[in-house]
DNA sequence: CCGCCTTGGCTAATGGGCGTAGCTTTATGG
DNA sequence: CCATAAAGCTACGCCCATTAGCCAAGGCGG
């Protein structure tokens, strides 16, 4: 008989916490039971505050790529160049370091066609915003910054997925290894702005 | 009380059908419901040839992973240096734009602690051998090679990732970025053969 | 040709998760 | 002090994985 207090920021607050207690698996294993054990409410006492657990899932994904975007536009204010690029890297991979679960949820990639997904598109739309900022600081022309943002979102994101999901074995090398792939990207970027550098001696397979 | 004439390897095949359905989100959805269906079957019929819905998980899982590596091998062999790493990385994205939901089954991280997932491990540390390979021909030192393999698997997987989930809008020009990304791969690694031009400028923020 | 036994199918039933319906109680505000 | 909206609850239906136990199909020895 006695109220729970629970709220719709609270029901969030609580998925957050399944979300985090459950490692890199804990967004994919993110269930209404576990929210509502941790609530300690009966399972069906949760619409009340909440749609559906896509709903949820939702709100916990575009929730995680705002912090990686504020954590990326934090560590990147009042620098430039390869310096600005070095910290959103790493402030990237930090956060997926320390929250292996939102990271997760980051990652689903939202229906383009359903209106539900609006605000996480529009979520990630700022993310990619930020890595635009910073590689406009490169002086590119205006058609590769496209290429170079593509380029720097796989390779860090590609790089965090991988050590995530244990891709990786001897542990001690990794700082490295991610410095080695920032360094590639780097002198890339800036070789994109400095035409004739890379692109233009052909490249077999590619271009098709 | 006709038999459907099943087979481990027929219910396997059956589930790569489901999979191959499902598109990108074919092996999440991936369940015993659906494979028994197509195969015309009750549901509980299908543990006389599979042991559980994780077991087959693991099946699927191990297959894409050596079909990954076959294609990959494939496509480099009798290739080398910028020429190998271009066509490895042409298969290895072709695979998954062909195969999104297997290539999506390639994706989850074995747990090194359990027996169960040994053989899929394995596969996975075969299929990284090829990218070994492939750089070796670039004549790095050999503390260097693992370096190199993490970003070319970080840049191409993280790459076929973010196309697969959407994340690039402009579909046209995917092409060409890809085609850039593997120019600033090739350029790092090879740059990586010869010290003092990129590593050794101090770069702020990086090795920590 | 016959019966046996392995094998592959079945139905029934359990348990767990999501989601809906409808009831009850709390607490709030007039 | 009561009315009502909000926040719980239980009961239920549906889907899925999995277990248990039954039955028939069909190959094989006699």
């Amino acid at each position: 008989m006695p109220r729970a207090g629970l709220s719709h920021d609270a029901v969030v607050r609580l998925a957050l916490q399944v979300v985090d207690d459950g490692g890199s698996r804990g967004f994919a294993e993110l269930s209404l039971a576990k929210v509502a054990a941790k609530a300690g409410v009966a399972a069906p006492s949760l619409y009340k505050h909440v749609g559906s657990l896509a709903d949820l899932r939702r709100e916990v994904a575009v929730l995680a790529i705002r912090e990686v975007t504020a954590a990326s536009t934090a560590a990147t204010v009042g620098r430039a160049g390869a310096d600005a690029l070095h910290a959103l890297a790493n402030a990237w991979r930090s956060y997926a370091r320390e929250h292996p679960g939102r990271y997760a949820a980051t990652q689903i990639g939202p229906d383009p066609e359903d209106p539900a997904d609006a605000r996480q598109r529009d979520a990630a739309a700022e993310g990619v915003q930020v890595v635009v900022a910073v590689l406009r600081g490169f002086g590119l022309p205006d058609d590769r910054v496209i290429d170079a943002v593509r380029a720097v979102r796989a390779g860090v994101h590609g790089f965090v997925m991988l050590e995530l999901g244990g891709g990786f074995r001897m542990r001690e090398d990794v700082d490295q290894s991610f410095a080695v792939l920032l360094d590639m990207l780097v002198a890339g970027v800036a070789a994109l702005g400095t035409p004739n550098a890379l692109l233009e001696h052909d490249t077999p397979g590619s271009h098709r």
